[in-house]
DNA sequence: GACCTGCTGCGGGATG
């Protein structure tokens, strides 16, 4: 039916004619489709309103009915909007609110998440507002209210927004559960209108996307994308000459005075660097280059505190600050805080994150996006090239559901249980429909009950694990209070390293640094966080406690983060940017540039075509080396250079050192490699893969530590409360203990299997290295000898020195093989 | 010809 004719829907185009605004033509098809009763997806690129598609969509629907709409302020809850992000929340609401008394539509726009103060809450349980901006944690802790299941009686719309930052996380399946929930409840109150929709930027498996947050294929789906170009122009900072840009390395200071122009004539530039420690090294630098930048340029990363990233977003948003040096902290909140100029610094590794980046300039419809790439060694250059045309067709990475993670499911049985409780036939059959649980067994569900009201076959002897009973009325609930406030303070899937908060003596939080960072301070240790050099005092509960420092110089905190390994899509177009740089097939400045650096490496091995996999045989005074270069990440080359050394060891005993990066990898042996044609298939066939890979890597103790979150999520190890502190170490010991009980007495623990699982498919990533063999297999392989390092083996190599030695020593080694590498030519 | 690596995100309320 054509809505287009209802008052509602003319009221928003007059609205907007008023503001002389016309909807793309994709916002009328979101607003037609959910008017006719569709769920589904919203794809467009940043900057085209994809917030209003949805959010007018329903407004229009409320103008439609307003004469009706007398509902009881319980019932009220007309759209759950969920954000990833507590400060998107905040900016949605307040475009909402405006809006809404432009569209003189009594509505009221409420945030619920862990900032929302308890005043506020309770205020919302005797009445919810029309709209609700809530995160997918507080969603669950909403659901674990007593009186919760009558909320959504009334409830049109669930939004996913930015729902590819959920879909590859198990908050994506917070989020899948809850709204099999509220499905649920509706179905109950024979009252359904729900619709569900996403909104997503582009990625590789969009209809993937709708199908998790929507599985039901009989329900009205629809994925809309917008027919619109985002135009970006990529542009290298080039340096005048290749020998000004390193060999290996990866904080590029080199070309950071050609930064200094950009910034200048720009209102506000954005910097992305990879790491929080490499951004306060950016920073400091950028003073010591451009004195006159200080007080107008900030650092900003998940460990600078809270208060004081706030403000450093509002300062850049009004021009107070003319830079900010940022890490993916800054990544989201496109639609709301763009900026003139976006910089990348170093890899970005993945073609979406990029993009992402990109999107935060030039945000407006009409305007152009504009990114610098500042390379931080020669071979970046190369991905430069590829990224730029990656985003010409499109190739963007997928984001992979999880599914079967039984340590979320457990977290949400109980979250049911201290709510209203729940009938385990009907839930089951709800978690059944979910994408994430499809798959789940008659027994596998058995198991997880028994679980949570029992505690398996192990732990059947403790009463804090059986945490869940049958109430007279037949529902399952759980009865201690105690345990149901613990419960609460767990919900999420996020586990977090332990950290310390760094305060002033005089008062005043400047950000965290990790645990074992402070066990090697000394009192009067020099420290540099948040671009302020500290001098450490005391550790006192559980805080670091600093004093401003006089010095100039003084180390940066390493933080144990996560490591961005290459995605395999931009690693398959970095192949083949290869063979166009050498043929000259091309139209890159970037490639130009790197020529000779491809001449040297075709000189003394060869340049790997695109489906050749090429492999090095150096043999110095160090001893044998071999070094391979698949292009994989270097997650899937630590995997792969382990499961070679194995195969080759099979062959005749031998042992090796390992190093990698995200180009490829090396084995360094005292003996000589045993090294043809015939081995090299051998060595990389995706033959007997899983039972290689488990030989030959400690699959036991990764499993072992991916335990760890594991245990957290599914309520078997208490975290401790909110601000108080529990050692990291119990946390690991304690997860460890119950890991060796199930291994030794419950082999058929689920969240065990789950561990082993998690290690092959996530870490190992399994399907990507057995694709990788397979393309490997159906290419030639190139065995080269050349004298002396290679530009594709010198960053292995100085990679793998640096993990030992301390930097002098590490000065002095490189020099000495400069020498040696000089001697050949 | 060549050095300084490792991201982000979340989070109590029932009862007197």
């Amino acid at each position: 039916m054509d809505q287009s004719k209802t008052k509602g829907y003319k009221k928003i185009k007059q609205w907007l004619k008023a503001n002389g605004r016309k909807p793309f033509k994709f916002q009328e098809d979101a607003w037609q489709h959910y008017l006719n009763g569709y769920s589904g997806l919203v794809n467009a690129p940043t900057g085209f309103g994809k917030t209003f598609s949805l959010f007018l969509a329903v407004a229009i629907e409320a103008l439609n009915a307003s004469e009706t709409s007398n509902k009881k302020a319980k019932d009220r809850l007309q759209l759950i909007w969920i954000t990833p992000l507590r400060s998107l929340a905040k900016d949605i609401a307040r475009a909402m609110r405006e809006t809404l008394l432009e569209l003189e539509l009594d509505w009221h726009v409420g945030v619920r998440n862990g900032d929302t103060s308890q005043a506020e809450k309770v205020q919302q349980k005797k009445s919810m507002p029309e709209i609700l901006l809530i995160t997918p944690e507080s969603l669950h802790l909403l659901l674990a209210q007593k009186g919760s299941s009558t909320l959504f009686k009334n409830l049109k719309c669930i939004v996913a927004d930015e729902w590819h930052e959920l879909l590859g996380s198990k908050r994506g399946v917070l989020v899948e559960l809850a709204v099999s929930r509220i499905k649920g409840l509706q179905k109950l109150e024979k009252n359904q209108f729900l619709r569900v929709w996403g909104i997503s930027a582009t990625i590789g498996n969009i209809d993937e996307a709708l199908d998790v947050l929507e599985p039901n294929e009989a329900e009205k789906r629809i994925i809309i994308k917008a027919d619109l170009e985002k135009k970006i122009i990529i542009k290298s900072i080039l340096p005048d000459d290749i020998e000004t840009l390193p060999w290996a390395g990866h904080l590029g200071l080199k070309l950071a005075y050609k930064l200094l122009p950009i910034i200048e004539k720009s209102k506000t530039t954005l910097i992305f660097i990879n790491t929080r420690g490499q951004s306060e090294m950016w920073y400091q630098h950028l003073l010591n280059i451009e004195p006159e930048l200080a007080g107008r340029i900030a650092i900003h990363h998940g460990s600078i505190d809270f208060e004081l990233r706030n403000w450093i977003e509002d300062a850049l948003h009004t021009g107070q600050l003319k830079a900010v040096i940022a890490t993916s902290s800054l990544d989201l909140g496109v639609d709301f805080k763009p900026v003139d100029t976006v910089v990348q610094v170093g890899s970005p590794k993945g073609v979406a994150r990029f993009l992402q980046r990109a999107g935060r300039s030039g945000h407006s419809p009409h305007e152009t996006s504009k990114i610098y790439f500042l390379p931080t060694h020669a071979l970046e250059l190369v991905e430069a090239a590829a990224i730029k045309e990656a985003a010409k067709t499109n190739n963007i990475e997928s984001r992979e559901p999880f599914i079967m993670v039984f340590d979320t499911l457990i977290q949400y049985l109980v979250t049911l249980a201290i709510g209203d409780g729940f009938d385990d036939k009907v839930i089951y059959q709800e978690v059944k429909n979910t994408h994430a649980f499809k798959l789940i067994l008659p027994e596998e569900w058995a198991w997880v009950m028994q679980f949570i009201t029992s505690g398996g076959d192990s732990l059947s002897a403790y009463n804090e694990f059986k945490k869940v009973t049958k109430d007279e009325d037949g529902l399952w609930k759980v009865k201690s209070r105690q345990l149901a406030m613990r419960h609460r303070l767990h919900i999420g899937t996020i586990v977090s390293d332990a950290m310390l908060k760094v305060k002033f003596i005089s008062g005043g939080y400047i950000g965290m640094v990790e645990e074992y960072f402070v066990t090697r301070l000394k009192a009067g240790d020099n420290f540099r966080l948040a671009g302020r050099v500290l001098e450490f005092v005391q550790v006192k509960d559980m805080t670091v406690v600093v004093r401003v420092s006089k010095q100039k110089n003084a180390i940066s905190p390493s933080w144990n983060g996560g490591r961005l390994p290459l995605s395999s899509n931009l690693g398959s177009v970095l192949r083949k940017k290869y063979n166009e740089a050498l043929d000259k097939t091309h139209q890159d400045e970037e490639l130009d540039v790197v020529y000779p650096l491809f001449l040297l490496q075709e000189k003394r091995s060869h340049v790997p075509r695109n489906d050749e996999l090429l492999i090095e045989l150096i043999n110095n005074k160090e001893g044998f080396h071999l070094f391979a270069y698949p292009f994989e990440g270097r997650l899937v080359h630590e995997v792969l250079a382990a499961l070679v050394a194995y195969r080759l060891s099979k062959l005749l005993p031998i042992s090796f050192s390992i190093a990698m990066n995200d180009y490829g990898f090396e084995l360094l042996s005292d003996i000589e490699i045993p090294m043809d044609e015939s081995i090299a298939y051998e060595v990389f066939s995706p033959k007997n893969l899983t039972e290689d890979i488990t030989l030959s890597i400690n699959s036991t103790e990764m499993a072992r530590r991916k335990f760890r979150d594991i245990a957290c999520i599914s309520g078997l190890v208490f975290q401790g409360y909110p601000g108080k502190y529990v050692a990291n170490k119990h946390l690991q010991s304690s997860a460890g203990l119950f890991f060796n009980v199930f291994s030794d007495y419950d082999k058929h623990n689920l969240l065990l299997r789950q561990a082993y699982d998690e290690v092959f498919y996530q870490q190992l990533e399994e399907p990507r290295l057995a694709a990788a063999l397979e393309r490997i297999q159906n290419g030639a392989i190139i065995i080269t000898n050349p004298k002396s390092f290679t530009p594709l083996s010198f960053p292995i190599k100085v990679d793998s020195l640096r993990e030992n030695m301390s930097s002098e020593e590490l000065e002095q080694r490189i020099a000495r093989m400069k020498a040696e590498s000089e001697k050949v030519r």
